[in-house]
DNA sequence: GAATGTCTGTGTGTTGACGCACATATAGGC
DNA sequence: GCCTATATGTGCGTCAACACACAGACATTC
């Protein structure tokens, strides 16, 4: 049996939410509720994956490590989509890390039940794809910007784009933990933060930060934003 | 009547070459031999497209541009892949431009008969999607080389992907036009190249550049170009 | 061979981010 | 309350890349 409780928390899972009642019913008693902790590894990089995860209020960052274990975020995944797309894009790995950014719910599904899923075609079929696609556009936009553009504004748009995954206004992350997410200095985070403070857009606390006034984010931010942003409601809005 | 010559043509596409032979002899009447020159814009940014292009010696470099004119490459399709991916990821466009880098040929298909040879699954199906997967590498690795490593180690980079992708050693491109693919100035590859050439690894003259030793380049390069390179034999060797 | 346009080399000053060092502030355990 | 670990603020020297300016080299055209 599968309570209704269940299924209205997977469906607030974006990707969930859109695909077919059939497909859904399909789905829901292989999907295991967890509860993930700041900092949890799900995938390691190289290392196959077992399950595919269907974050509901947790985020997840998906990060390369370098050799010399400096890191960098190329993308984050929430409620707007999942973790794991290399189980059904054939390659089972990828050479990152998928790591826990804001704890919260996520529902786990195993690999093989994705598989078949997947491969039985259909709207589930084409929303894979779709994020697919979606996610390309947040990691090209990443380059983008890790090219173009400063901290500052690097800034502003990495909390507008975990606020939009959030379901609520406040972040549990120190600024150390968001340099290493950006690639840059923990002082960087220090200064950005500092001046988004002083403009009254967010406050923080040793780790636990407010965002006030996502507007002011907004005219901060540069315009990688809002084309991932567009990107992403034209492909699963 | 699809000739011999065309068939051997097609498969120096590394795609094309992997797939069934019944798959081949579906596409080939449909794939059309396309010389593109220098500079040729394929898509522009949320175009609709038209065509799926399979390079053979041609070389097409990925581009976002920002909203000032700046340009930034987001990655490189060759011989190893095909240029058009949001047409079966079900996008049809993308805020990209996708613009000739060396000049050669490709085949295009339509983009109708892409999505129906697409569905039907297969090994055409399962290779289109491994080489999706490749791609995201390659976009991502580029996310993270712009962040953390110096021009001179990026245009290594991009010369050790270029060369990869190009069937001989010359390759006919200014400074000036490296410098808008890697988003840095002009003067910046002018330094980096001279390096390069008094370390012997290459020779260039006007626009005319040649890739004299290829290890020498290995040298120099971050991790980042070994990364990309590894994931693409795993996906599709 | 003169004129023009393009490509590459170089200099100067500026700036954003880095690396390091250390001061201060708060939380939590004992 | 004290101690310690952790989080944040700040200063300072360094450096890579920037912006701008312009000189020289080569190619093409007439």
């Amino acid at each position: 049996m599968v309570p209704k409780a269940a299924k209205e928390e997977a469906i607030q899972n974006h990707l969930l939410a859109g695909i077919t009642p059939e497909e859904l019913a399909r789905l829901l008693p292989n999907l295991q509720p967890v509860t993930l902790e700041l900092g949890k590894v799900l995938y390691e990089s190289g290392e196959k994956m077992d399950y595919v995860y269907f974050p509901t209020t947790a985020i997840i960052s998906l990060l390369y490590i370098m050799e010399n274990g400096s890191t960098a975020e190329i993308g984050v995944v929430g409620n707007d989509g999942m973790v794991g797309i290399a189980i059904f894009m054939g390659g089972d790995t990828t050479p990152n890390r998928a790591v826990v950014q804001s704890a919260g719910k996520t529902f786990k599904m195993k690999a093989a039940l994705m598989k078949d899923e997947f491969t039985r075609g259909g709207r589930f079929h084409n929303f894979c794809l779709r994020y697919t696609q979606a996610l390309i556009t947040q990691i090209s936009q990443t380059a983008v910007c890790n090219r173009l553009h400063s901290v500052d504004q690097q800034l502003c748009r990495w909390l507008l784009l975990s606020h939009d995954r959030l379901p609520s206004n406040r972040l549990i992350m120190t600024q150390d933990l968001i340099a290493n997410m950006l690639g840059v200095r923990r002082e960087g985070i220090t200064h950005a933060a500092r001046r988004l403070q002083k403009a009254g857009y967010i406050s923080y606390v040793r780790g636990d930060m407010t965002i006030l006034d996502r507007t002011g984010l907004e005219t901060g931010v540069c315009e990688c934003y809002q084309v991932v942003r567009t990107e992403y409601d034209r492909l699963l809005g």
